[in-house]
This record gives C-alpha cells, structure tokens and sequence, in this order.
DNA sequence: CGAGAGAGTTGATCCAGGTTAAGTACGTGG
DNA sequence: CCACGTACTTAACCTGGATCAACTCTCTCG
C-alpha cells in the first residue's frame, strides 16, 4: 500500500524490527493489537511472547492451509488475503487483513484451513499460541482479548455471508469499499482517500463477482459522481450517495 | 426432528431435565459438548457451572440479536437456525444448528449480532460466560476446547463463503444436503435417511437461493435417482452421485 | 367434513451478471 | 524508448436462477 499515512508506519516498523528491540508499549498499532487492556506489567509480560518475524515479500505466504496452527499474527504494515482452495483448484478469498488486525483463527483440529497471502510486502507480529495460552491462564484480560476479537471474525463472516446470498453486485461493491474506508479510517488512515492495495480480480473473488463486473461498477460509480478512481487510487467524493447503494433494493427477496 | 434414533435422544433429555439433578458425565451428549478432554475431576467442575434452561418451544428464539451475550449454549435436543437481521429487515440465516453443537460465539462488544430461533422443541445446556472464563483459567484443557470449536466455526462459515461466492444453485443443495448427513451420521442418526428440521424457505434463504429454485433441484435430484424426498423426509440413494454434484463445474470460474 | 392457511411444486418469463472477445494503459527490462 | 506482459476496461451476447403466477397437498380448526 502507498498511502501516505503509511509510508509511516512502515518506516516505524522497519526501525523497530531492525535496529530496536520489539516493544508493544512503544508499537503504533498497540491500541489496536490484543493487549489493549492491559496494564504494564502484563504488558512486560505479553512481550515476552510475541516474535518479529522477517518481512514477507509481495506474493509470499504467512502461512498455507494444511500447516498446523501454532500462532497468531497481528500485522504491523502491509496486507494480507486470506484464500480457501478446494480439492479442484478452486480458490475463494474470504477477508483482506489490514494494519493493526490479527490473523490466525481458522483452523480445524489445529490445522489451518486457509492459505495467507501478503498484497504487499508486509511485517508481522508472531504470538505462538502455546505462549499465549499460558499467559492468558494468568493474565485476566486476555484471555476475554482473544475471545473478542474471534467473536468479531465470527460476525464479520456471517455479515458476509448476508452479502453474498442476498445482495446485487452494486451493493456489494459499494459495501465493500465503505467497509474499507472505515477500516482504515479507525487506523487513522484518511477514509476518503486511499489506494486499494488488491487486484481488481481478487475483489471479484471475494465478493463473488467477475473481475469485468467489478469494473463497470466502478465506472459506473464514477459516472454518478460517488466515487474517483484511478487505478488503485480511490477517492469517496459522496459518501452518502455510496450508502445508498448498498441499501438498494436487490438481491433475493425474503 | 423425528428421527427414530433423536426420540431416543429426547426421551434421555427428558429425563435428565426433569426428573434428575442435571449430569455432564452421563449426558448423552458428552462426547460432542465442551468437556470432551477432561478428567473426571474437572468435569464435576464443569458440571457447576452447568445451568439448565427450560425448553424452547419451535420459533422460540433463545437469544436475540441486540442482546448481551452471556452464556454459551451446548444443544441437547432439537435444532436452531442463527439469522442476522440487516435494518431494513432482510434476514438471511447463517447457520443451523444440530444436537450436540455449541451456539452463541456471535459477537461484537459482548452483543450479539444474530438471533437463534428453535426450529421445533428445543433443549440446551447453558454455560455461563463468567463461569467458563473463570473455570477456564484453572482447568488446562478447557480453554483450548473452546478455542478448538470456535476456530472450526469460523472455517465452517469460511466454506460457507465459498459456496456462496463460487457455487451454482445444485452444488449448493448437493453440499447442503451432504453436509446434514454427514452431521447427523457423526451425532449416531443415520447417515442415509434423515427428516429436515428447517423449511424449503430456510434452506434457500440459507443457500442464497429462491424456495423455487430448492423445490426444482429437489426434483431434479429425485429424477436423477440420487435422493427419495417425501415432504420433509430425505433418503440419500446414490451417495456418490450426489458428491458429484457438487464438483460440478459452474459458478464463477477462477 | 369442508374451509382456510401454510408449505411445497411447477411452469412461463425476464434480467443481472457471467462469459467471451477485443481492446487500452502501465511499467519493467533490454 | 520500444516491446512485451500484466492489469484493467469496454462492449456484445447469453444463461442460470429470480420473479410472478397458478396450482396441489396437508394439516388444522370449527
């Protein structure tokens, strides 16, 4: 990604992994990772746990379906899609990972059912469940810390779910550039302007749409005035306009 | 449900409910519910924590969206169906739940985002969220098993993602169906012949689909001679017949 | 036992969005 | 600075499944 809000937080990132000891207290995504209510000591103490890991290049993998599940990640810079592949090659993203937001919950019997893919070259934190486990035996908040952030994986997919089965390809899009905008926008990123750091092609996978349709959309989107785009650049120019699209009548009725 | 095998189940349930102090170590269920992995001393711990609630008659709704999210759920007899409702009133179910599964991971700030409607008579365990935390942070294995179930539900829903996203309507149904079976079969009912809870509405609105459309492809498989289906109640006769169509090329190609 | 209500089926028609097929713009390496 | 590959756009056409509209079957209630 390019924004340049951004560009700061890779520099931060770079100096800490680099050339500074890891420090959570110290971390610009601190308020957003797992130990947000915790207090000093435990944070001393959550440190501990966590490992840097090098950075993953643009293409690479944080890890594949099929691996076993030994940690989560929460992401300092960069972006990442989670991919479900079935037996016949088939692949479906099922969520973009921004900055500040952790990944690591699927899984069956310890084995991860999806393959992570950075968009970006990207930074992680490593937390080896193991670790995590034992300390949010001792340690009050974390443990619910965990439970939370899963409880809100779990209802992000089920929002998800209502929008593949029920919604038309124009709201889905227009859903999914608000959701964008608020996400990075709570990360303190602009919310009407930022650069889409996936393909065309893999907006289309995960909204369950054809790549070509994605692009009428936009042109569309352009032509009412809602929305600037170039290339990857987008700018919301009616952010009003653009929620009225998702609440458009469409989809199957109940 | 009136599966010959589930009235056994029923009357178990009965039993235990009524008549009976409340046992996890004799419940019928127990190799499918949370203390799967624990000793017969932290499983009287368990049993503690362990409430019981009166049945919920079919429509009832166990917990509503909205509400506050305090307890989980382990379903002794009966079914559900979870339903995220949009502000404009469109519904569009996420799950269905069978006997022996866990409910209640939905989420965001401790308020849940779904409701859970009983498809018909329905019995459940209620473990206290406050207990479970608490009691999880003594007993080593609990933790984890709770972890275990949420980390499948969220790849459950995962697939979910794909069928919607990539699936034409008959993979859609023949994974349906499939997928009942082999829950059921896993519960000890039969893996071939089994009654649907939810209605031809539910599974399309489920599916993403039309009733009209889950009405065709129902007699299309009929037709076909891969399943016999009398009002509500399936026979599987051509198991692998109907595996094949679900890998039915069709969807949105990749 | 007949009326009415839900639930499910079936058939006819239509359209959103997939598919196919050219394009165009960018960006990198030679 | 040109050639080639990749990403994206645009247009024409076609189809799977939604929608609309009867109709049937069961069950319930008076």
């Amino acid at each position: 990604m390019n924004f340049p809000a951004q560009e700061q937080v890779n520099e931060m990132n770079l100096i800490n992994i680099e050339s500074v000891k890891l420090s959570c207290k110290n971390c610009s995504l601190s308020e957003l990772c797992l130990p947000r209510s915790l207090s000093d000591d435990d944070l001393a103490r959550f440190e501990e746990i966590v490992d840097t890991r090098p950075p993953i290049p643009k293409g690479g993998a944080l890890y594949h379906a099929g691996e076993a599940s030994q940690a989560l990640y929460a992401i300092k810079s960069g972006a990442f899609k989670s991919v479900v592949t079935t037996e016949d090659g088939e692949e479906q993203i099922v969520g973009f990972h921004m900055p500040g937001e952790l990944v690591g919950f699927d899984g069956v019997e310890s084995v991860h059912n999806c393959t992570v893919v950075s968009l970006d070259r990207s930074t992680v934190c490593e937390l080896p469940l193991r670790d995590l486990e034992a300390l949010s035996r001792k340690v009050e908040g974390l443990q619910r810390e965990v439970y939370t952030v899963m409880r809100r994986e779990i209802s992000q997919e089920q929002a998800m779910l209502l929008l593949l089965a029920r919604r038309t390809a124009e709201s889905r899009l227009a859903s999914f550039l608000l959701s964008l905008s608020h996400r990075l926008g709570s990360r303190g990123f602009s919310r009407n302007e930022f650069n889409l750091v996936m393909s065309r092609h893999d907006i289309a996978n995960y909204l369950g749409l054809a790549a070509e349709t994605v692009s009428r959309l936009i042109t569309r989107f352009q032509e009412s005035g809602i929305v600037e785009v170039n290339r990857r650049r987008v700018t919301i120019l009616d952010l009003a306009m653009l929620k009225e699209r998702v609440g458009q009548p469409g989809g199957t009725k109940v």
